[in-house]
RNA sequence: GGCGCAUUCGUCUAGCGGCCUAGGACACUGCCCUCUCAAGGCAGAGAUCACCGGUUCGAAUCCGGUAUGCGCUACCA
């Protein structure tokens, strides 16, 4: 029960869920499940002055969505699951509070009575003199009665720990032995601010210790600060958990994926129509591979799968493009009714925002879905496709109603020569779709040859009228959907505007 | 500046000493299919495996150095 795998994802709730979280969370929940270990998500809100209540309500969401949520420790608002807690650290401020006392109790830590213009005029300093930063150690040598004694009279302070000179050895998973020399780590580490409330590298192993985190996965950013994190676990007396980092997502330019330059977030991507399982697809292929050339999978099948061996060091640059190929490729894989579960919100949302004159009924989008299913890159795409289905009046450039080859008056001869066929050809919009025999397309055809047209003209001036676009769901299926009368109004519409002209 | 990490087609990657005159996928180009757009099929172009040395009968694969890029270097996380 003690070697039990237990692995953590610690977003802070500084700003919406980001993209390299949700790889960072799914490469953790893949460990678990590889190892039948023990996933928990722990929110990091020290930084009380940026992280929100929104921003937490938002990674949440998002993970859940994502099926990403925890086994254990945060799961909902106000909500934790687990005997280790509690799991958020704004609300473990007496256990940081507790073993601060008994680093400094030991020794092991000491006030710092530095103010920040003090440091920050050292900084420069060292800077000016191509030194690399680092705290003098000042505070260092204060005798412990000096201090409590300034801390009664009203002075504040921080609480340092003090870095142990020595190499420090990271045996990192994915990245083998890595030695960094403590002399390079910047001095005297605070963990305490002057108003008592601790900071990140120290809370992160506290929390790591008190969780019994056995694996800790994460980017590769945090590479440089593992030796911190190390010694202070010595300090603390406890095991230490194995390490294992991540390369990094990268914005085009290779830098890291930041909000300026990328889309970060994963409520942008769920909104424009991206599907959970294309992302989680998309993600787990950033940075890590089958060792097969397997593309397309479900997190079922990327779990019988997964290991830490065949994660990729170097960054990758996360590619929009190819997120939206598996996406389509996910698309089509959906069942019908799945599918049509997950167009529904689309279309009740383009209603609301009037992007479509009217609500899409069920069986509308059902009737549909066949013939937009290989043509949407992205849920969202489904509406541009087909809102000429729920146009009252469509507007569009007249020009769009004559074929390259044609001219404006052999559209208009087109158009009134076909009104005749439909009027005969196109029922009132129930009819059944993809008719084994449809005579109109062969009148249609027919027209078109004894006119001397091409029939793809004809049925271009035809699809400009009734849709008013010129990428569209096939032409009969969608004549046939809109239903006789309107078809019939467009097309006298369109024939009205080419007489104008 | 210091420290660390990395380096295979534009991008994601396979490769773990001979199977590599380097494979796949996305994107790109052409053709086929076709009422448009897609989807799909086929074909093509695209990487002197960052560079220089070394080890070896043999290196993309092992070793050393160089270069470049990135990351870290807060009383942010």
């Amino acid at each position: 029960m003690t070697d039990q795998v237990r692995v953590r994802i610690a977003p802070s709730p500084t700003g919406p869920f980001h993209i390299g979280t949700a790889r960072t969370a799914l490469f953790n929940l893949l460990y678990a499940r590889r190892n039948g270990g023990t996933y928990i998500v722990r929110v990091e809100d020290t930084d009380t002055a940026r992280s929100s209540a929104e921003h937490e309500l938002d990674i949440l969401e998002g993970l859940r969505w994502l099926g990403l949520e925890a086994d254990e420790g945060v799961v909902a608002a106000g909500e934790e699951r687990g005997d280790r807690g509690p799991y958020r650290q704004s609300a473990r401020s007496p256990r940081y509070a507790e073993v601060a006392a008994d680093l400094l109790a030991r020794g092991l830590a000491y006030y710092c009575f530095c103010t920040s213009a003090e440091l920050d005029a050292e900084r420069s300093a060292r800077e000016k003199a191509k030194l690399p930063p680092r705290y003098s150690g000042r505070c260092a040598a204060i005798l412990v009665d000096d201090a409590a004694r300034r801390i009664a009279a009203g002075e504040s302070a921080a609480l340092r720990f003090r870095i142990k000179p020595g190499v420090v050895v990271i045996e990192d998973l994915v990245r083998g032995r890595v030695e960094i020399d403590a002399e390079a780590l910047g001095g005297d580490l605070v963990i305490l601010r002057a108003d008592g409330s601790p900071l990140y590298h120290f809370t992160v192993v506290v929390d790591d210790a008190d969780m019994g985190i056995t694996h800790v996965i994460r980017g590769e950013d945090h590479l440089s600060n593992t030796p911190k994190h190390i010694l202070l676990f010595h300090a603390l007396g406890v095991p230490l958990p194995k390490f294992a980092h991540l390369p990094l997502i990268l914005n085009p330019d290779r830098t890291k994926m930041s909000k300026r330059k990328s889309q970060t977030a994963i409520s942008d991507y769920r909104a424009e129509g991206f599907l959970k399982e294309a992302i989680i697809n998309f993600l787990a292929l950033l940075g890590w591979s089958t060792g097969s050339e397997d593309e397309i999978l479900s997190v079922g099948e990327i779990q019988e799968r997964f290991n830490l061996e065949h994660v990729q060091k170097a960054g990758a640059v996360f590619d929009r493009t190819r997120l939206e190929w598996i996406n389509g490729q996910w698309i089509r894989k959906l069942s019908h009714d799945d599918l049509l579960e997950r167009l529904r919100p689309f279309y009740a949302k383009a209603a609301a925002e009037g992007r479509i004159a009217r609500p899409a009924r069920d069986e509308e989008i059902a009737a549909l879905l066949p013939l937009i299913r290989e043509r949407i890159p992205l849920l969202s795409s489904a509406i541009e496709l087909t809102d000429f289905l729920f146009a009252e009046t469509l507007q569009y450039d007249p020009a769009l109603l004559v074929p390259k080859r044609w001219e404006a008056a052999t559209a208009l001869r087109g158009l009134e020569a076909a009104r005749p066929l439909i009027v005969a050809g196109i029922g009132e919009g129930d009819a059944p779709l993809l008719e084994a025999a449809d005579p109109l397309e062969a009148q249609l055809r027919e027209l078109a040859e004894r006119e001397g047209w091409k029939a793809g003209d004809l049925f271009m001036a035809l699809r400009a009228a009734v849709t008013g676009r010129t990428a569209t769901p096939p032409l009969f299926d969608s004549m046939r959907l809109l239903g006789r009368t309107a078809v019939l109004a467009r097309i006298d519409l369109a024939i009205g505007l080419l007489r104008a002209t």
